[in-house]
DNA sequence: AAAAGTCACGAAAACGGTTTCGTGTTAACA
DNA sequence: TGTTAACACGAAACCGTTTTCGTGACTTTT
C-alpha cells in the first residue's frame, strides 16, 4: 500500500504544529481563518482521510460490532445479517461476520477473536454443537468482561445477556393448530434432534394444539432428523403410517416431504397439508407453494442490533437482560389450500 | 464495557516496566525464568489479552478484510462470503461484510469507511446501479491508493485490479447448447438489462450457441427483466410466441418462467426444457427440479481472498493485474430430462 | 587488575490521532 | 503606562503495544 498522508505530514510540510492541523480539520475556532484555509486546502489535495484505527485507539471504540452465526448459505440466517447490517448502518456501526460453522471449537475461536478489542459488541446465535455439549462458558466470559453480548434465535437461559428470540412455541401452536383446523388429524413432525432448543420448542407447541384437540402425539410420526444422515430416508419412516398433515421445523424438511409424499403417490394439499417453517425462497418456488410460519429474521436482526448498540452506549445504567421476543405470522399458500 | 488489563497494569503491579512485560508475555530471552514466570502468571490470572487496536495501529495492518456484495439474502452471493471467509480464515483474517444494496451512493459511502485503513483490502462485486451509470472513480481511488482491490463475478475492465469471473460466455454457450442437443428449437431467454455485464456475457454464449445452429436469434423472445416492474407480467410476453425451451439467467426467473409455463398448459420438460443460472436452493427443490449453470460462488470467493491476500502480503513486486476464470458446470435435473 | 562480555532490565520512540493546558503576541481598557 | 483579555498556536500527554538501544551489575578473560 502507498504511503498514507497523516496529520504529521501536514504539520511538516506545512510548517505548523500537529495539533493546529488536527484543530484546523474540525473547523475549531481556535485557529485563524487563514490557516485552515490553508491546512484545509492541502488535506483535500492530498486526499487526507484520518486512520480509523488511531481513532478507535483512543476513543476506545471501533464503532464495529462483531456477529457470529453458525451459517450462511441459507436464507434465515442471510435475512437476519441484513437486518443487523441495516440497523448498525443507521447508527454508524459496520459489522464483522464470522460463522461457526455449528462447531463448538470454531465458536471459542472467533469469540477470543472477536473479543479482543476489534469490536464494540458480539452478536451471537449459537452453535449447534454447542447446545448439544451445553459448554457455555466463553459467552460466560464475555458476560463477566462485560462486553456486550446479545444472543437470538438460538439461545440459552443461563447466559446473562439480552436475547432476542421468536416464540417458538406459540408459533408451533399456530402451525399445527392451522393444520387441524383444516381438518387433519394424523400430523407428522419432522422436527431437529433435542439439543436444538428452537426444535424442542416448536415441538411443545405442536404438542399443546394437539392436547387442546384430545389428540394423543404419536411418537411414530415424529422424526428428530440426523443431519448426517439421509434426511429423506429418515423422513420416509413417518410416511409409512397413515398421515394427513406434516409439520416440519424447516423449509427444507417440507420440501423434502413433499418429494416423499409424491413418491408415495400422495397429492398435496388434497390427501396430504404440508407446512414448513422459514419463510424462504424455496417455499416461494416450489410446486405447490409451500405455508409456512414467517421468522422475520429481518426484524430479529434489527432489533438484535438495536439492543446491542443500546448497551454499548449507555452502559452506565445497571444491567438488567433483556428478552424480546418476535412473534411469527401464518403465510398461507398452497401446500395447505382446503380441499374444496 | 469493564476496564480491561494491559501491560501497563501488570507493570504497575509488578513494579516492573512496560518493556519487561512485554518480553515476557512473548518468553524472550533477555528477561530471566524467575521475572518471566511472575508476569506470565499474573497474566494468566488476571485473563490479560493484547489489544488489538494497538497492535493493529503499531503493526499498520488488520488482518481484516473488507467486502461488499450488492445483497446477501440470496443464494450465490451467500455462498461467495462462505468461501471468502473460509479462505481469509485459513490465513488469519477475519472479514468485514458490507451491503451496497445495489446502490452506487451506498458503494461509495462504504468503499470510503473501509478504505480509512480498517481492513487491509478490500473484495468487491459492483452494485448494479453502478454498472448502469458507469462512474468508476471511487474505484479507480482505490486503486491509485495503492489499497489491494479484488473484483468478483461484476467487474469492468478499466478498473486496474485483479478480478475472479466465470466464464459468462462459456456458460451462456453451454446452457443453450444443452436445450439445442435436446432438440429444442426456439428458445426464449431471460435476461437482465445490459447494464448488468454478466447478463450481457450470458447472451452472447447464447447467440454464439444458435449462430452455430444456423438459428436466428429472435428478439420477440428475448426478454431483459426490469426488476422494478413485475416479472411474471414480463415473461408472460414471451410466451406469446410458441417456444419450446427456456435459458434463463438466473434461477428466480427460471422459476417464474416455470410458473408460467404452467398457467398456459405447457409441461416441463415434456413440452418446454427449462435451464437456470445459479445453482441454488429453488433449482434443486423446486418441482420439476431445474437444470441449471452451477457457479461455484464458494470456488469464486475462496480464490478471490486468495488472491487478495497474496496481493496484501507480498506487495513488493510490480503490479500487475490477474484476472482468474472459473468454469460452470451444468447440472442436470428434471427440467431438461429429454422427451423419451 | 583492567578490559571485555553477559545478563536482566528500563527508557524512549513509534504507530496517528485528540485534547488539555500553557504561552507569546497583540489589542483593548483603566 | 500597566493590566487584562482575546487570539492563535504549540508542547505534551494519552490510547496499548513493540522494539531498539542503552546501562548498571556481575562475570569472565587476559
Amino acid at each position: 500500500m502507498k504511503q498514507k498522508i497523516t496529520i504529521k505530514t501536514i504539520a511538516k510540510e506545512l510548517g505548523v504544529s500537529t495539533s493546529t492541523v488536527s484543530k484546523a480539520l474540525k473547523d475549531s475556532h481556535e485557529i485563524s481563518i487563514e490557516t485552515k484555509e490553508k491546512i484545509q486546502a492541502y488535506a483535500n489535495l492530498y486526499n487526507y482521510k484520518p486512520n480509523h484505527l488511531a481513532l478507535q485507539l483512543r476513543n476506545q471504540k471501533t464503532k464495529v460490532i462483531g456477529v457470529i452465526l453458525p451459517k450462511i448459505v441459507h436464507h434465515f440466517f442471510s435475512t437476519v445479517i441484513k437486518g443487523i447490517e441495516d440497523g448498525a448502518n443507521a447508527k454508524g456501526y459496520n459489522i464483522m461476520v464470522c460463522f461457526s460453522n455449528e462447531s463448538y471449537k470454531k465458536e471459542v475461536e472467533t469469540l477470543k477473536v472477536l473479543s479482543n478489542g476489534s469490536v464494540d459488541g458480539i452478536i451471537v446465535s449459537i452453535a449447534s454443537e454447542t447446545l448439544e455439549n451445553k459448554d457455555f462458558n466463553h459467552f460466560k466470559g464475555l458476560v463477566s468482561e462485560e462486553i456486550p453480548l446479545v444472543l437470538f434465535d438460538r439461545v440459552v437461559d443461563d447466559i446473562l445477556c439480552d436475547k432476542v428470540v421468536v416464540d417458538d412455541v406459540g408459533a408451533g401452536y399456530k402451525a399445527t393448530k392451522h393444520l387441524l383446523d383444516n381438518g387433519r388429524k394424523k400430523i407428522a413432525l419432522i422436527t431437529t434432534p433435542k439439543h436444538v432448543n428452537v426444535g424442542t420448542l416448536r415441538r411443545q407447541g405442536y404438542e399443546k394444539a394437539l392436547i387442546e384437540e384430545y389428540i394423543k402425539a404419536d411418537e411414530n410420526i415424529i422424526v428428530e432428523i440426523d443431519e448426517e444422515a439421509n434426511i429423506k430416508e429418515q423422513i420416509r419412516k413417518v410416511f409409512i403410517q397413515e398421515i394427513d398433515g406434516v409439520f416440519a421445523v424447516n423449509e427444507i424438511y417440507a420440501a423434502k416431504a413433499m418429494r416423499v409424499a409424491k413418491e408415495k403417490g400422495l397429492k398435496v394439499p388434497q390427501d396430504l397439508s404440508v407446512i414448513g417453517f422459514t419463510d424462504g425462497l424455496i417455499s416461494e418456488y416450489s410446486s405447490p407453494s409451500i405455508t409456512t410460519i414467517a421468522q422475520h429474521g429481518f426484524t430479529m436482526g434489527k432489533q438484535a442490533v438495536e439492543l446491542l448498540i443500546e448497551r454499548i452506549e449507555k452502559e452506565s445504567e445497571t444491567f438488567k437482560p433483556k428478552k424480546i421476543v418476535i412473534s411469527s405470522d401464518l403465510k398461507l399458500r398452497e401446500s395447505t389450500k382446503p380441499s374444496s
